[in-house]
DNA sequence: GTGGTCTAGACCACT
DNA sequence: GTGGTCTAGACCACC
């Protein structure tokens, strides 16, 4: 994987594992990899393993067991809300890029239903 | 400037360029930075600062003189044309992202006009 | 092969690849040498060839797969586009030259069916 | 200049010297430049300079007068007949060209009436 | 293995 | 000084 110089490298590994939990390729349930296994696998430092999963635990999306592992946690609505969170980043990212090229929302919506036909 | 590594640098400074034409900040018939500043500018390649400029003239919205430089067209629907490129470019990379969440359009346009209010 | 200097290189290997295309040296749907072999074969920098395929690419000649490979494309027309164009640059070229001499077209005409005789 | 790798550089700067005549850049009469100063300009070798001008003799278009340097000769026709042969050579290699396209000699001639409408 | 991108630096043509 | 071309070589993504 390869990072985005300017945005944290935390913040993308936390954005690239919740897509792989909506995605349903993580399972509510599943032990994530350990620190020193997330560092390998992003080859990222594993101070920054660390903070990737505190995130994600503040988040309410997994929850450590000291010496057994990271785990996702099995809330029902869990997929549901990463979903509607990261929507939602993706909404606001959008309509930023589209209120610079002058666009209304209105008309924005227009596009998509227009799109879709 | 920083770059996403994810998308090519040169794409990404043709995105820029065209912005500043949208807004404004850059005029048709002004002549755009040489390959050299803009190398500097963007601390780049000067081969890729030529890429940069080969993208912009083959969509037609610069146009250069060997030895004068390179220059914004003075075509009257310029702007207007790369305001909605870009926005379609925005638009169907942004429904891509919230299909793959299973999202259908007609809810993202509803968020749309949700948000605005 | 041999280049002439006074035209870019990678213009002249576009130039032989589309001759051969005409030719029936190479036929619709053929898999082009790859880069590298390109720039063996020609004794060019593999960025040279990169630029070839770009160009032909760009008139819609052939298209590139990553990590496959580059094709000719099997358009019906396509070698029949591909003729009436290098027919066209000969021409202009060609008359170019001739005018520069104080050549008409009428007598330029004229050289030619009498040369046929 | 650049030379042509495919043809012997003493034969691209004889075409050469008779561009400029039959443009007129060098007049009948004129003195052309010695064989160490052709040399400095085209940075050719010497002994290429002598060839140059052995060639331009034997077409007639210049003699050498010992001790006195080399002049174009001032003969009427001289101009017509570079012009003429420069033609027939351009002729044959667009001909040439055209007919590996596949083209006939009256369909070549019917593209150059056309084109001149 | 394939193509895609980027850097570094050189040389040329044109103004 | 400007753009245009080319080489050399590196690293990446995809198959």
């Amino acid at each position: 994987m390869k990072f985005d110089n300017s945005t944290p490298i935390y913040l993308q590994v936390v954005a690239e594992i919740k897509k792989e939990i909506v995605v349903g390729k993580i399972m509510p349930g599943d032990k994530l990899p350990s620190g020193r296994d997330l560092a390998v696998k992003y080859v990222i430092n594993p101070n920054t393993s660390a903070r990737v999963y505190q995130v994600l635990e503040s988040e309410g999306i997994c929850h450590t067991r000291r010496g057994m592992g990271t785990y996702v946690n099995e809330d029902e609505n869990l997929i549901q809300e990463i979903k509607s969170n990261m929507a939602e980043e993706y909404l606001t990212a959008f309509l930023k890029n589209m209120h610079a090229l002058g666009y209304e929302d209105q008309e924005i919506a227009a596009l998509i239903t227009k799109e879709g036909k």
